[in-house]
DNA sequence: AACATCATGATACGTTCGTACCACGAAACC
DNA sequence: GGTTTCGTGGTACGAACGTATCATGATGTT
C-alpha cells in the first residue's frame, strides 16, 4: 500500500475546505469537486473520504460547530478570571456575534444549516439543534448564581432571562449578517439590554 | 391573440405555488417544474410570465414579504383598537412568530432568502432587507410615545429597547421552526422580557 | 519476492436543471 | 379578412452535479 495516511486529519482538511469555499460562495452553491479544488485535492479523494455528499455535509457541519465551540470556551476560559457573571455572560454572547470573518462564517453556515433542517430530517435530527439548549442551561446557570449573589436586578427568572438574551444575540447575529446592523450598533443593543438584567454595576464604590 | 390575461394576476399565482412547494420542500429544492407543477401549468408558462428563474425567486420574495405585511398590519389593527401600546407591541412580535403554517413558511422562506442574500447583492439590494429597519423605526415610535405617558420602566433607551425586541423575536422565531422551542415558551420569553421594558400594570388598581 | 491492500487518478454515466427553440391556435386591429 | 401579436404547448440542448467504474502505483505483510 501506499503511505498510511491518517484519515481523520485528511477529512478534516476537506471539512474546512468546504467550511471556506461555503462561506465564500454560500452552502447551496458548494459541489464535490468545488471543496476538492478548494481542498486541493481529486474529486475521488473527496468521494474517498466521504462516500457521499451528504456524509461530507454532516461532518462539515460536526466540524464547523467543533471548532466554534472551541472558540467559545477559549473566550470563556481567557474572560473567567478575574471579573463577575455579567462580563462571562457579555463574553459568550458578543463571542456569538459574527464580527470577524471566522464568525461570519459560522453564522452563515450555521444558519444556513438551520434552514436545511428544516426539510431534513436527517440534519433535523443532529446534535447542534440541540446544542444551544446546552448553552442556555450554561447561562442560566450563571444567571443562578449571579441572582444568589444579588447581582440581578429584582424579578428576573433566570431561565426566561437566559433563553431571551440568547434568542436576542442570535437574532442580532442575523441581522449583522445580512447588512443590517453593525456589530457595534449590535453590541450596544446587547448590553443595554444586560443593563435590565444585571444590577447597574456601582463604579464610584 | 387569444384572450388577454391579467398577467399580474397570474404572476401572483405562480409566486403562491412557489411559496407553497418552496414551504414544503425548501427553497434549495425547488425548480421551475416543481413551480409549474404545483401552480397546475406548463413549464412553459412559468418561463413566459417570469423569464428567469431569478426574477421568480425575487417575485416570490415580494409576494412573501407583501403577503405577510398585510397580514401583520391587519393584526395591529385588529388589536389596536381598545388596548395599549404593550399590547400593540406584543401583537406585532407574536404575530412575527412561526405559530402557525402560515407563518412558518413565512419564517422559513425569509430566513432562507437572507441566507442567500449573503452571497447574492441582487437580493442583498432588495428591499426585504431594509423593511426590517421600517419595523424597528415603528416600535421605536410606540415605545417613545409610552414613554412619554411615563408607561416604561425608567432607564429605557427605546431604540434600544425596540432593536433588542425585534431581535429576540427573531431570534425566538428560528428556535421554533428548528423545533427547539414551543411557541408557547418563545411567548413566555418575549412577555417576561417586556415586563422589563414596560412598567407592570397594575391590575388591581 | 509475491501478494494483498490502501490511496489516488482519470473518466464515464445518468439525471436534473435552467433555458432556448419551434410550433400553433386564437383574438385584436387595420 | 388578412395579418400581426399574444398565450400556450412540447421538446430539445448544454451544462453541472453526484456517483460509479476502471486503472495503477505504492507499501505493508508473509
Amino acid at each position: 500500500m501506499p503511505r498510511r495516511v491518517d484519515h481523520a486529519e485528511r477529512r478534516t482538511e476537506i471539512a474546512e475546505a468546504l467550511v471556506r469555499v461555503a462561506g465564500r460562495r454560500g452552502l447551496h452553491a458548494v459541489g464535490m469537486r468545488d471543496v476538492a479544488a478548494e481542498a486541493g485535492v481529486s474529486l475521488r479523494l473527496v468521494q474517498y473520504y466521504f462516500e457521499t455528499k451528504e456524509k461530507l455535509l454532516l461532518f462539515g457541519l460536526e466540524h464547523l460547530t467543533g471548532k466554534f465551540g472551541e472558540r467559545l470556551s477559549a473566550r470563556m476560559r481567557a474572560a473567567g478570571d478575574a471579573p463577575g457573571p455579567r462580563a462571562t455572560v457579555e463574553a459568550l454572547l458578543t463571542t456569538a456575534l459574527p464580527t470577524d470573518e471566522e464568525s461570519r462564517t459560522f453564522h452563515h453556515l450555521y444558519t444556513s444549516y438551520a434552514v436545511l433542517a428544516v426539510t431534513d430530517r436527517t440534519l433535523a435530527a443532529q446534535p447542534f439543534i440541540r446544542n444551544p439548549d446546552a448553552a442556555e442551561g450554561a447561562v442560566t446557570d450563571i444567571l443562578r448564581q449571579a441572582q444568589a449573589a444579588g447581582l440581578l436586578q429584582p424579578g428576573v427568572d433566570a431561565q426566561l432571562a437566559a433563553a431571551g438574551l440568547l434568542a436576542m444575540s442570535a437574532g442580532l447575529g442575523t441581522s449583522i449578517l445580512v447588512g443590517q446592523r453593525t456589530p457595534e450598533s449590535a453590541a450596544a443593543v446587547l448590553d443595554d439590554h444586560l443593563n435590565r438584567v444585571f444590577r447597574t454595576v456601582d463604579t464610584d464604590g
